[in-house]
DNA sequence: CGACATTACATGCGCGTGCATGCAATGTAC
DNA sequence: GTACATTGCATGCACGCGCATGTAATGTCG
């Protein structure tokens, strides 16, 4: 009897302590994506959606099929697929045919995506020291 | 001058680590919220924002003002009014005036919310253990 | 007292998101 | 071969969000 109180009260230590890692995730990653978004947004003229993707695509090399950049992203296919076309729209990568599967597509970045990921990178340097350093 | 270049390589590593840790955030948050959000909206038919609002509620005593409810919570302030819009919609908590300032206004949950947060509350701990234990 | 700033909340608006669906290309069964 | 399921991506839709603004109540300064 008394070691099931016992039981008990270590369970509810548990789950308010999962409680409470949950909330500092929220806070902290609110604070963290708001800040980055933000700043992004107003230095280099891209989205936190669009950085994070042209940023995964720079380091899957120069060229990548548009459901293996998104496998291993949080966003959904058709979230990944309209952050493209707002990078698109601004020159920033190119979409192309696949040849091999024609259903699939390539993206790619150019130069001036290339420079501005370069230049937007060093802000999300700055902003994620400023909130994890 | 190769010092300059160990300093330049530990800071490179440095950033490398913040922006891992950073992706991490983003994966665990949006797996969270995600799984959250939905199992919440399906068991118990209010979203994780209105969750969130009702539980720091709770916790906060039985009655709050809606500015303080606000004051630790990562939503905007417009985005908590709307919430609580929700949740009074449904009958789970109810608004009423402030004598000592009228421009404030009174947030408690009413019975009905107390049991949906009961219930909804053993959802989350179940989530949480899930993803985060 | 009156004029103005500030606070607490609600709301119009644009935007990004997920879900469901559409569509074309590919794979599979017979 | 034909019929059907599946895959990869785009898009209509509803919804929640932040920002800017509106509104009423309160504080402040002369």
């Amino acid at each position: 009897m008394r070691a099931r109180g016992i039981f008990r009260r270590m369970a509810a230590v548990r789950e308010r302590e999962l409680v409470e890692r949950w909330r500092d995730l929220l806070t902290t990653y609110n604070a963290v994506a708001n800040a980055l978004d933000q700043t992004l947004q107003r230095e280099h003229g891209i989205g936190l959606s669009e950085f994070e993707a042209l940023d995964r695509l720079i380091d899957a090399g120069d060229k990548c099929v548009l459901k293996v950049l998104g496998s291993d992203m949080y966003l959904s296919q058709s979230a990944l697929s309209r952050a493209v076309d707002r990078l698109e729209r601004q020159g920033l990568v190119a979409r192309s045919m696949c040849d091999n599967d024609r259903r699939s597509i390539y993206v790619a970045p150019t130069a001036t995506g290339r420079q501005r990921h370069a230049d937007a990178s060093s802000t999300r340097s700055r902003i994620l020291a400023d909130h994890l350093g």
